[in-house]
RNA sequence: GCCAGCGUAGCUCAGCGGUAGAGCAGGGGACUCAUAAGCCCUUGGUCGGAGGUUCGAUUCCUCCCGCUGGCACCA
């Protein structure tokens, strides 16, 4: 048994509904998932939610519900759209689920025990809004606190802090050393500066029951709960031990419960460590920073890499629901379906910096390249084939063979890479170089001449041989479409292995299915696109 | 304020020492297999500003202007 390619997504915060943002995420994290499988990697793909803390309590208590039935009536909500957004994930953690709960206990269990966990008293400013505690730094000019904060109350409390101050330069170290640990390089850099620059502060990781009990308590001491990132980093590594990862279950003391175990009656199996974390921009310093740090503690190796992406504005402006200028995936999906919403976040933003959403540039890509590039394409390429030999696939033609061999390299590298818009980049040069193929061998010219029936032949493989190479490309970012490739190529394999894309695939003798629109023209005016600012 | 990055055709960006490229949008043309799609041709730029190094700079250096990101608990 070897260790399988461990990917996963950030847990998001059970705080209202899901949007753009947290779509992206996913996006991705599934296109990557779904390409290294493609490439024969046996891949896990991870993804959740991160149920305590002070406002889902307090979100609960407004509505009534006790904390538990608010988490169980919102995690369907954000089920649905990993549903929704064709993910492919192996698991879906729930910080609530007691699985979770034994592993926080037993890591938080063997950091007491390893002295690295002490209790200190703290007294400042607190924030009940913001969940945080503010200092000197945190006041305006006039002394005041910034309404943002809400009531600012004087605390003194006991907490329980992790230390870190010894860690320093061995973080820094491996990050130097390590170049892709941490990507793209803009945001190590980051991370190195602020490493360099500053000493690091331990982390409080409780929070007095008293005043947030909706949380998991101290092993060691039940009159306090884990804070939100120790709760939260820990689940990339409950899942591996529900999973029966010898690896993690190895350094987590008696945690060997079978009731935990999702196992069933599958083999353990060997996930650990990560090999990509894929997270925002706004969180890279925990898992950069903390999360190295507590594994190293624990005894477990670090993830593989950090793939840190952007943030989405809409129409040049920041995303917030004051001003309702949202994009709601959901309805995005219903209205131009799954794909269509997967290529264009996939097309337009390279996966680092921050992006624009525009309902025109949305509906110019789908215009553009998926209707009248890809769709089309195999549209006319089917269609003629149907009609000039009744879908039967000719004699194998290596005419476009050269094309299709090169953009398989280039794809499959980038995959690799996890370029994932070079990726789409160079695949749609191939459907560019088909197109072209039409017009330069005007098969529909030839089929009137019963002379040049071998030539036509020729061209009409060809074509129906890039549209089956193309669909296996393009499965990672486009897997319903791909599916539907292959269905009016009347396949029954599916395009969800890149060995597939190797030319020749397609048997003379085969016929076809019946071809139709992937893309239906959508001939509207610009704006019409659902979104909660239209409604 | 400090640190990093960016400012190139209407839009999104590539190029990074020898006086500029792609895609989309715009304009024209020939065709008809196809979702009136596709194909061919084509109009657009004193490469943010000012200096400097160099035989020569969009490309290197300095300064200025503008924008973005980071500067510890927010997808």
């Amino acid at each position: 048994m070897s260790k399988r390619f461990f990917i996963t997504t950030a847990i998001d915060y059970l705080n209202g509904q899901p949007h753009l943002g947290h779509a992206y995420e996913k996006v991705i994290t599934d296109v990557i998932a779904r390409a290294r499988r493609s490439l024969g990697d046996d891949v896990f793909f991870l993804t959740g939610l991160d149920e305590h803390g002070q406002k889902v309590q307090q979100a609960a208590e407004t509505e009534g519900k006790s904390p538990q039935a608010y988490c169980d009536e919102l995690a369907k909500d954000w089920k649905a759209l990993a549903e929704k957004l064709g993910l492919s994930n192996n698991d879906f953690i729930r910080t609530t689920e007691e699985r979770h709960r034994s592993v926080v206990q037993a890591a938080l269990s063997k950091l007491h025990a390893g002295g690295h966990v002490y209790k200190a008293t703290y007294k400042g400013f607190y924030s009940t809004k913001e969940e945080t505690f503010l200092t000197e730094k945190d006041r305006r000019p006039d002394g005041t606190f910034d309404p943002c904060y809400g009531e600012v109350v004087e605390l003194e409390e006991d907490n329980y802090y992790f230390k870190l101050d010894d860690h320093q330069q061995w973080l820094i170290d491996y990050i130097e050393s390590n170049p892709d640990f941490i990507y793209p390089s803009t945001r190590r850099n980051e991370v190195l500066g602020f490493l360099k620059n500053n000493v690091l502060e331990d982390l409080c990781i409780t929070r007095p029951a008293s005043r947030l009990n909706w949380g998991i308590p101290l092993p060691f001491e039940k009159d306090f709960v884990t804070y939100v990132w120790f709760d939260a980093l820990v689940n990339y590594i409950t899942v591996p031990a529900s999973h029966g990862d010898p690896t993690v279950l190895s350094v987590l003391d008696g945690i060997a419960d079978p009731k935990l175990s999702t196992l069933g009656s599958q083999p353990p199996a060997l996930l650990w460590p990560a090999d990509i974390h894929v997270v925002g921009k706004d969180i890279v310093k925990f898992h950069a920073v903390y999360w190295p740090i507590l594994l190293k503690k624990m005894g477990l190796a670090l993830p593989k890499q950090l793939i840190v992406h952007g943030w989405w504005q809409k129409d040049g402006q920041k995303m917030s629901k004051s001003t309702g200028n949202v994009v709601d995936p959901i309805a995005v999906i219903d209205e131009w379906g799954l794909d269509a919403f997967r290529f264009y976040v996939v097309r337009e933003l390279d996966i680092g910096p921050d992006g624009n959403w525009t309902n025109a540039g949305f509906q110019a890509r789908y215009q553009a390249e998926l209707a009248n590039g890809l769709g089309n394409l195999v549209n006319r390429s089917l269609s003629m084939l149907k009609r000039y030999r009744n879908g039967v696939v000719p004699a194998r033609s290596d005419e476009l063979a050269d094309d299709a061999a090169k953009t398989l390299q280039v794809a499959v590298s980038n995959y690799r890479e996890h370029k994932l818009q070079l990726a789409v980049q160079n695949i749609w040069l191939l459907i560019t170089r088909a197109n072209q193929y039409v017009d330069q061998t005007a098969p529909f010219k030839l089929a009137k001449d019963p002379n040049q029936a071998s030539r036509l032949d020729e061209i009409l493989y060809n074509l129906a041989e890039i549209c089956r190479v193309l669909a296996v490309l393009l499965w990672p970012v486009l897997p319903s479409s791909a599916d539907k490739i292959f269905a009016q190529l009347n396949l029954s394999t599916a395009p969800d292995k890149m060995t597939a894309a190797l030319w020749g695939g397609l048997a003379p003798g085969h016929t076809i299915g019946e071809p139709s629109a992937l893309f239906p023209r959508k001939d509207q005016p610009v704006g019409t696109i659902s979104s909660s600012s239209s409604k």
